[in-house]
RNA sequence: GCCCGGAUGGCGAAAUGGCAGACGCAUCAGACUUAAAAUCUGAAGCUGCGUAAGCAGCGUGCGGGUUCAAGUCCCGCUCCGGGUACCA
């Protein structure tokens, strides 16, 4: 028969939240912290799948783990409650999303607490609660109100940027990327003669928040612009995309380009995520070089590949490029335009995935500035305008896509590096009929014939003087931040008539949503609160009439500093008070999937070194130890889906197995970070499991327990289990090795379920050890046994080694490496011992007997190998 | 294409270079039961030989290598999963 589990589960549950249990004391200084975090979640309408509970269970069981080990743990739990499910169920049926969006909440929180989690949940925070989201617009005003200094490596207040600009003008920076406004190069006189909007517009190109025009996806049936990745969706229900370039706030997080890069070699984090998070940030070290025109234009390239620079047979422009207008000749121009008009049509995703080349001449040539050669421009759009300068230099003989735009286009080939003479490609390489992209030596290059292309890549730099520097470059781009959409935090900026765009006073946060009757789109390429009149008009006294910023932020805002708040959840003055983040951070272990590999962490990783350098926080990463949990599939081994009908709800598990069972079942699954299939059987056999506990400590009828656990004295071989368990649970859990270490404690269960008399000390290190994993039987048992209190504070079972020694160790016996025969020796044994034992084996010499011994291995308390022939 | 990760019984899996398959699921046999379920006890990688205890051989995706000894280390592949993709 089973144990009660529900109503156990229940009672303890009822307990732990009336005695405050794991209500954390975050100014308790005096014992050791632990910080363990999940990523939290969205709380969809369709409620817990059984993928939530595997990285949670895993967390719990730290979290109890270091508190029985004396640890002041943090464990928290709250929601990412901005997003788009909601709103477009309001679109559908005018409920306001935080009707559907609290509901969904309360749903979430019940399942959570039916697992037995050991959050605290005095600390519950929510995204979409104005408490919360003050915060997130008081960091957007935080960072809009700073710039990078590249000199120091530093986001510095913006205060700082405009006092350099009145006393000593803009000299000792340098120009920056892609810089717009007013004339570079203005001394303090200039700056302090500028118009109010004219010094705005210089700030612009500092602020690591900013507004700038960059082509979107726009989906004019939506109203709203799309992220790349969510292209396809749409176009597939019949919507139609196009590019359209509009004004959006962006966040300069490729200021921190170098030191996100860097920080990653500092962080325990799986190497998949590191490398997935270096590939995304791209960095590329090469030379900007420039080639002017016949009629004068500049037109500079970035390219990793300086070396090949002579074999340079033509120029591709993005067909977005800044020069085209001027360098497409009248004979081309109506070329030029067509192929512009007809790319502009196309998204960035449909532009990469035509991997045919398309492009036109411009009709211009431009000068080779090594070689002095004249080379045909093009545009083409497989350049992309947003990296390196929007332009490349074309060299066929050594780079892919060159080769296949050439050969499209009939373009020439120009070889200049050989491979090595014995390789097969080199003929077809040197007749320009292959593409060679390796090193090799240089030739029909000038002076630097013969040399090895390494070598050459940085003296051709050198040679070609003012029109060639070395760069580097990143695949990063800034982080568009606006969202066209209602259900997210409002962007606390107002725009007024006369130009001036002037942020929120820090005391007007939080600027809340308004409420609304209706929640389409708002027909324009705004989005929804445009229809907000009452909300959106302004009147301002110094500044006359303006408007609010009508996009609001991405769903990514409010997730990216959510661990700063659990520290200090109420906090009114602050975001987080100095204290607490000295103390608590780093967090010291972050479970959630890798599917928020790259964006999730990054952003925070930015926002939180951002944050460092203006002096809120003491830490420049905020996440030591990342681990993700592997993806659970359905029991037919294909993924969960309620199209497929194998999806299975938590809320099931826990009403027939119970709680403790299925945080069991899901971490003896296998390897945490490894994705496997659900079984229900698989269940069933942990809640076996379990009943057996129960049946181990309290017996089949409802008798005495004193009658089952005496105080006897536990024998050597029960001592001998008792602290082999200890040492693997303990071992196991520090190293998230969870299936293991339950199937320890399966191990001792099966030992001392049928002795008939159990040493109590046993008994109760037991239901200790067992406590993070099944926390609910745990507390039962542990009740039963004739303690009050809880177990939850109690201290973890201390290993003692020499408890696990034996005296005995059996040997194997090998005769030419295979296992013919088995000893009992002392423990310990000497391997020329071992050595004299084996050869007097009666089994080894009779298999020996005749052959020669050429070579004996023994090794202590392991084997002996004769090898005879 | 590129970057990760994986492949071990019927299934999920375990194994500091040293007895492959711990633990669990499913299966089979036995006990309890009028019976079933539950529970308990036990068996079991595969193949061949043997009435049997047992004996022999083969076994960790494939092919090589290092080693007294390889699931584990090295070289070369295959398949599966995830991410990413004209980034100059």
């Amino acid at each position: 028969m089973s144990y009660p589990f529900s109503e156990i589960e229940e009672r303890w549950q009822r307990y732990w939240q009336e005695n405050g249990t794991f209500r954390t004391d975050v100014h308790d200084t005096s014992r050791p912290k632990c910080f363990v975090l999940d990523m939290f979640p969205y709380p969809s309408g369709d409620g817990l799948h059984v993928g939530h509970p595997e990285g949670y269970t895993a967390t719990d069981i730290v979290a109890r783990y270091r508190r029985h080990c004396g640890y002041n743990v943090l464990h928290p739990m709250g929601w990412d409650a901005f997003g788009l499910p909601a709103e477009q169920y309001a679109m559908k049926t005018n409920v306001h999303p935080s009707v559907t969006t609290e509901r969904n909440i309360g749903n979430f929180r019940r399942q959570l607490r039916s697992l037995g989690f050991s959050y605290d949940w005095d600390r519950e925070v929510n995204t979409t609660d104005p408490s919360y989201y003050r915060w997130t617009q008081w960091i957007f005003l935080t960072l809009y109100n700073a710039w990078y200094d590249t000199r120091v490596q530093k986001a510095r207040a913006i205060d700082t940027l405009v006092q350099e600009f009145a006393t000593s003008g803009c000299a000792a920076l340098g120009t920056p990327a892609n810089y717009e406004g007013p004339e570079w190069g203005f001394d303090a006189a200039a700056w302090n003669a500028m118009s109010a909007l004219d010094q705005q517009q210089v700030l612009t190109n500092f602020r690591l928040v900013f507004e700038h025009e960059i082509p979107v996806n726009w989906c004019e049936g939506l109203g709203s612009v799309l992220a790349n990745e969510e292209v396809d969706e749409w176009v597939k229900k019949g919507y139609s995309v196009e590019r359209r370039p509009m004004r959006q706030w962006m966040m300069r997080i490729t200021a921190y380009s170098e030191r996100l890069l860097a920080g990653l070699e500092t962080l325990n984090w799986p190497a998949s995520t590191v490398d997935m998070q270096r590939n995304w940030i791209g960095k590329s070290e090469g030379a900007e070089i420039t080639f002017v025109s016949e009629a004068g234009i500049s037109l500079s390239v970035f390219t990793t590949r300086p070396d090949t620079l002579f074999g340079v047979t033509f120029m591709t422009l993005a067909p977005e490029h800044a020069a085209v207008d001027e360098l497409a000749t009248p004979g081309q121009r109506a070329a030029v335009d067509q192929y512009r008009r007809q790319t502009s049509f196309k998204s960035e995703r449909d532009r990469q995935a035509d991997t045919e080349k398309t492009g036109v001449w411009t009709g211009s040539y431009a000068i080779n500035p090594a070689s002095g050669e004249r080379v045909p421009v093009w545009i083409g759009d497989y350049v992309l305008a947003g990296y390196g300068t929007g332009a490349v230099m074309g060299v066929p003989a050594h780079d892919e896509r060159d080769f296949a735009f050439a050969e499209t286009f009939g373009l020439p080939v120009l070889p200049v590096i050989a491979p090595d003479p014995a390789s097969p490609e080199y003929q077809g390489v040197l007749a320009g009929g292959q593409c060679y992209t390796d090193a090799g030596t240089m030739i029909n290059s000038g002076a630097f014939d013969g040399m090895h292309s390494e070598e050459a890549k940085w003296k051709i730099v050198e040679s070609l003087g003012a029109a060639a520097r070395r760069t580097v470059k990143y695949k990063q781009r800034d982080w568009l931040f606006s969202r066209q959409r209602y259900w997210g935090e409002p962007i606390p900026i107002v725009k007024y008539d006369s130009g001036l765009v002037m942020p929120l006073e820090m005391s007007e946060l939080p600027l809340v949503l308004p409420e609304m009757a209706e929640f389409k789109p708002s027909g324009s390429t705004e989005s929804p609160l445009a229809l907000a009149t009452e909300w959106l008009n302004v009147e301002h006294p110094v500044y006359g009439h303006g408007r609010r910023e009508t996009n609001t932020m991405p769903q990514w805002a409010g997730s990216c500093w959510y661990y700063l708040r659990f520290l200090d959840p109420a906090n009114t003055e602050t975001v987080v008070t100095h204290d607490l983040e000295r103390h608590w951070l780093p967090v010291d272990l972050y479970i959630g999937g890798a599917e928020h590999g790259v964006l999730h962490l990054l952003y925070a990783r930015f926002w939180h070194k951002a944050l460092f350098d203006l002096g809120y926080l003491s830490t420049d990463e905020p996440f030591r130890r990342l681990v993700h949990q592997g993806l659970i599939l359905g029991e037919d081994s294909q993924k969960m889906s309620k199209s497929r009908g194998n999806s299975v709800n938590p809320d099931a598990v826990v009403a027939e197995y119970g709680a403790d069972a299925m945080r069991l079942f899901e971490m003896f699954m296998g390897p945490l970070e490894m994705t496997k299939p659900w079984s229900t059987k698989g269940v069933e056999g942990l809640r076996r499991f379990l009943n057996r506990v129960w049946r181990m400590v309290v017996g089949d009828e409802e008798a005495e327990v004193a009658a089952l656990v005496t105080d006897r004295a536990m024998t050597l071989d029960e001592e001998r289990m008792l602290h082999t368990t200890i040492q693997k649970v303990t071992e196991d859990i520090e190293a998230l090795r969870f299936n293991t270490a339950i199937s320890a404690l399966m191990v001792f269960v099966n030992e001392f379920i049928n002795v008939a008399e159990k040493p109590r000390a046993a008994m109760e290190a037991f239901v200790r050890l067992l406590s993070p994993f099944a926390p609910h039987i745990a507390e039962e048992l542990w009740s039963r046994l004739g303690h009050g209190g809880g177990v939850a504070n109690q201290p973890w079972p201390e290993f003692d080694p020499g408890k696990i020694t034996v005296d005995e160790v059996e040997i194997v016996l090998q005769v030419n490496s295979r296992i013919k025969a088995k000893t009992v020796v002392p423990a310990g044994t000497e391997a020329n011992e071992l050595e004299r034992l084996a050869l007097e084996h009666d089994s080894v010499r009779y298999l020996i007997a005749g052959k020669t011994v050429r070579k004996v291995i023994a090794v202590k308390d392991k084997l002996v190998n004769v090898i005879a022939s």
